[in-house]
DNA sequence: CAATTTTTTCGACTGTTAGTCGATTTTTTA
DNA sequence: TAAAAAATCGACTAACAGTCGAAAAAATTG
């Protein structure tokens, strides 16, 4: 019970590795045990397919980012730094770019489109909480929120998924989220600052 | 010469209607030598890999898009009218109803992805020239004209991903254009009754 | 027309892959 | 200590994309 769970961690831990170095598609069974020290029969016991495999390692990953993303709600920031720190939050830190480029090459558009999915799952109930909260406090005027919201990831998200976007695109960024959830003018441009490192340089 | 590009153009709609109901992923070089009535050696005399294949299926189904796109663009509609109905055409018509549902299902992520992306790099352009013409006529004003048309172009993309896109949907995306280019509110509204056609019923 | 060159077609073959299965070992439970 | 359950093994299968040299068909040329 407790080896069990431990060995599929590390298999899980293996495979997170190698998805993002060389790709989900790029990346076999049979590297996946040999780096684990394994036999076949030994994987299948614990997943029942390499794509089953490929959703536990995506969900591991969205976890710890709804996590954090909780944790900013609950925080004393000011709702509009809320919701930058949760748009930034999504996007793989410093320390976690190669994760980033690995996401944007052509070899991970299966998890790159099945992370996007869940994400926007879990992050639109979480970011719907805190525009709800800004509406009580006056800071947005709108209705429609979690569409609202949807609408406001999948910008964020095309803006990210550019290895290189542009100050104009930041600019066009600001400006929509501003109108998007009917705040002032200003009351977002704050952001620029904090996302403008890994843009265009 | 001639026979050659009909077997090539003979291939690609064989390999289009199998990637469309069965899935990429899901249809294997052997069935769609089977259906053409060919050998594995003609099929990669034609296409170098199943791949480039996509990419070529792809590519033909883009061409009619882009060309549906460009007439409107030179017909004599009002400006707003031309924008949504360059969006709109984006969507699969009724007789291509499979096609749109094809694309949804989850063994289609690939192509779909890929289609999105391509889409987009078509449309930016033709939409962003429309757009340059409704600023002069005065109805839009903004900048950051291909930045904003490429988040319209994210935004309808999602709606019409979504098989069951609500009123609430459609509203806020009337909102989102509007004032995404700068329109007077009211100026798009006559969109809600084009698109709801489709939606949840 | 006949010779030759180019284009097109063929299908057996290869190497890699995900996944199966019954046997075997290790661990837990009673 | 014996029986049951959990975990591991690796040889095997079936499906797959892609290769290759040879042969047929079509086009070119003298």
């Amino acid at each position: 019970m407790k080896k069990g769970e431990k060995r599929k961690q590390d298999l899980l831990k293996i495979a997170y590795n190698m998805f993002l170095t060389r790709g989900y598609e790029n990346t076999s069974v049979d590297e996946i045990i040999a780096e684990a020290g394994i036999a076949k029969g030994t994987y299948y016991y614990y997943f029942k397919s390499k794509e089953e495999m490929l959703e536990e390692v995506i969900g591991m990953m969205l976890e710890s980012e709804a996590e954090v993303a909780r944790q900013i709600v609950g925080s004393d920031m000011s709702i509009p730094q809320k919701i930058v720190g949760i748009i930034t939050s999504l996007r793989p830190a410093e320390e976690e770019r190669p994760i980033e480029n690995a996401l944007m090459q052509p070899e991970n558009v299966i998890m790159h489109a099945k992370i996007k999915q869940k994400l926007v799952k879990i992050v639109v109930p979480i970011l719907s909480e805190v525009v709800e909260e800004g509406i009580k406090e006056g800071i947005f005027q709108c209705e429609d929120i979690p569409e609202r919201v949807r609408m406001l990831l999948m910008m964020s998200n095309e803006l990210f998924d550019e290895a290189d976007f542009s100050e104009s695109d930041i600019r066009v960024f600001i400006d929509m989220t501003e109108k998007l959830l009917g705040a002032k003018p200003g009351t977002m441009g704050f952001i620029s600052a904090l996302i403008s490192r890994g843009g265009t340089e």
